[in-house]
DNA sequence: ATTTAGCCTG
DNA sequence: CAGGCTAAAT
């Protein structure tokens, strides 16, 4: 199956042009963006019988139509209309309604007159035709000139709300998508090993949603619920009734949700993910597949809202669509699409971000065979966190194998800024879906709460509003922002080409915990940063920069203590005191600015290095030209996740040490 | 062939 | 911190 984003671009044609009485009207379904992608066997029909709905509107009014084909079938019901039926027709039809040779008659007039009739609506479109009668040209003519008007003004709104129903159809197929995934990854997860994560993944894909739209009917508690389908079907019913009480849209969720391809069609097998290195697999798809079909749909939804009905009712009735029900402050930037894109964006901004707020915890010490005989007891609790990298355990090029059709960067579309505002709704609510259950670097929350007790927790704040993050969140799972732990995102809030000083300094924060990040997991940690090769190892480079600076130190202080006296260093365990020159250095290298603080993990595994470092010396081994092989390799087991935090673009900042 | 670590240099 | 380079791994 094609990825959607494939599948968007080669329907270009169905969303340019609105014409509300010339064009034909499949350009107005547009709609179905999403839908024949996520669920081609029912959404296509669906949203033929839609289209062809839509075309008896746009070219005829309704009702007139429908009666003519009626009349043509039946002969009977022909007259009853507000169709220009010419008199004699009446009177044929009093004076014999039971006779057969009367009602072949009339089957034929009529067939005439609706053969009339298509000649003088060729005429309109500027085909005259000289045969036609002039009569009921005129009465034709007159009928429309009065329908015209009319359907000037319904049409509108009709096409307001059919954008209206598309929008929160293909939210619906969304949530559903998600429901999906939730149900395929939590089968998975319940054979492979039972116990965490699954709610995790229902609360960021639930939340994705409910707290991107208008929560008065998407809102709270929807998942697990079973009531999810029902409440949707009743909201959707409910405006379609109001819209086209003659043909309620039928979402058909339990085919959708029996179709049993949506996620695993998207090139994914299930099989590839059922490993480890396919979970990440998996989440990368998940992202990809997300972020850039929802971000077209909704660029191409609101984009047909901008071209068609630039008056300020569509932006009423979006901004009632998406009630921004928070306070933002305003972007400047985002001004492209007044009103419309901006309620948009503002919407997606608002997004709470999902912070999951590391447990106050201490985790187990572990006095293995790192600790050495010159660090005293008291000195470490430096778990021992083997955490292999990510990169080891993923399959080379897996992102490639698995998205064939998928470019990692989606070409601009038309609302640039708001694809990339989706994006990063999908990336911040995705990325921390707790697929690593054995603690990769790449899953930080899992593993923070229970190895990494000693660092303050670095929540968010920014531009969340506690309200919503406090929604709905089963098991704790994820922790919303309570009023101590403040940290504030700043920087960036668009999606940069390079990388800016505010991302080296996150770079430098990130080092704190993981010193050697494998480039999915920067990928991951900064979703503001357009990945391209160059990018990618100019960010690679940093590390390598921070790491050479780091073992640099270290080995500095190393050879400095068993200069300055090995008893001494032994009695003083190689401590690394907060006070210390070493730690100074440290702290003014990769967090200058000092508004943070530095974890005590960093802390520990300084001192493990300090350790290996100084024995390594003293026992003569730096001799050997690849003595410090070792050394790295020990400390690049001693990466710790990096908090979630971490996941948001911009630079985190912990307010707790502003001073 | 590509990616990445590490070293050296400026 | 970036650029150039080599070596190793994939």
């Amino acid at each position: 199956m094609d990825c959607p984003s494939d599948l968007f671009q080669q329907q270009p044609s169905q969303v340019c042009h609105f014409d509300l009485y010339h064009s034909p009207p499949e350009s107005t379904s547009s709609g179905p963006i999403i839908s024949p992608l996520l669920h081609p066997n029912s959404a296509s029909q669906r949203w033929g019988g839609y289209r062809q709905g839509q075309c008896l509107f746009s070219e005829l009014p309704a009702h007139e139509e429908g009666q003519e084909v009626d009349a043509d079938r039946f002969g009977r019901k022909s007259a009853t209309g507000g169709t220009p039926i010419p008199q004699y027709r009446l009177g044929e039809r009093r004076r014999g309604s039971g006779d057969w040779s009367q009602d072949l008659l009339r089957v034929k007039q009529l067939r005439v007159d609706s053969t009339v009739k298509r000649e003088a609506e060729a005429e309109r479109e500027g085909h005259r035709d000289r045969r036609s009668v002039a009569q009921l040209v005129r009465a034709e003519k007159n009928v429309e000139e009065r329908g015209r008007r009319k359907e000037s003004r319904e049409g509108r709104q009709r096409q307001r709300r059919e954008l209206k129903l598309q929008l929160e159809e293909t939210r619906g197929k969304l949530l559903e998508l998600q429901r999906k995934v939730w149900q395929v990854y939590g089968e998975h997860h319940e054979e492979e090993k039972g116990g965490e994560g699954d709610d995790g993944v229902m609360d960021e894909t639930a939340e994705m949603f409910s707290e991107g739209e208008s929560d008065d009917h998407l809102g709270s508690g929807l998942y697990p619920a079973l009531g999810a389908n029902e409440k949707k079907h009743a909201s959707t019913g409910n405006e379609n009734s109001e819209v086209f009480p003659e043909t309620p849209v039928d979402l058909d969720l339990d085919m959708e949700l029996d179709g049993g391809g949506v996620w695993l069609g998207c090139s994914l097998v299930q099989g590839e993910w059922e490993n480890i290195g396919g979970s990440e697999k998996f989440a990368q798809a998940l992202k990809q597949e997300l972020s850039s079909a929802v971000a077209r749909v909704i660029d191409r939804v609101l984009h047909l809202y901008a071209e068609t009905d630039q008056t300020p009712p569509s932006t009423a009735v979006l901004a009632q669509e998406i009630p921004s029900s928070r306070s933002l402050e305003t972007n400047p930037d985002k001004k492209q699409r007044p009103g419309v894109a901006a309620s948009m964006i503002e919407q997606a901004e608002a997004l709470p971000l999902v912070a999951k707020r590391p447990q106050e915890k201490r985790n187990p010490l572990i006095q293995g065979r790192h600790k050495n005989l010159l660090i005293p007891q008291a000195n470490s609790s430096l778990p021992l966190l083997p955490q292999p990298h990510l990169s080891a355990l993923l399959p080379p090029r897996n992102k490639d194998s698995f998205l064939p059709s998928c470019p990692p960067n989606p070409p601009p579309l038309p609302l640039p800024l708001l694809h990339y505002t989706m994006q990063h709704l999908f990336t911040r609510s995705l990325s921390s879906m707790p697929l690593h259950k054995d603690g990769l670097p790449n899953e930080p929350f899992m593993d923070f709460r229970s190895h990494n007790p000693s660092f303050p927790p670095l929540p968010l704040l920014g531009q969340i509003n506690p309200p919503l993050a406090d929604r709905g969140r089963d098991e704790g799972m994820r922790v919303g922002i309570d009023g101590g732990d403040t940290a504030l995102y700043l920087g960036p809030g668009a999606s940069q080409e390079g990388l800016s000083p505010c991302h080296l300094k996150k770079a430098k924060l990130m080092f704190f915990y993981t010193r050697y990040p494998s480039s999915s997991t920067l990928k991951t940690y900064f979703p503001d940063v357009k990945f391209n090769r160059c990018v990618t190892s100019q960010l690679i480079k940093w590390f390598s920069n921070f790491r050479e600076f780091f073992y640099i130190q270290m080995e500095r202080f190393a050879r400095q203590a068993a200069r300055e006296g090995p008893v001494t260093a032994r009695e003083r365990g190689l401590r690394l005191s907060r006070n210390s020159e070493l730690f100074r250095i440290l702290n003014m290298h990769y967090n200058k600015s000092n508004d943070y603080q530095v974890p005590d993990r960093f802390v520990e595994v300084s001192e493990v290095a300090l350790r290996e470092f100084f024995t390594a010396i003293q026992s003569g081994r730096d001799a050997d030209p690849c003595w410090k092989k070792s050394i790295y390799k020990i400390i690049c087991k001693l990466d710790s996740p990096v908090p979630d935090s971490f996941r948001l673009p911009g630079c985190p900042m912990d307010t707790h040490r502003m001073v």
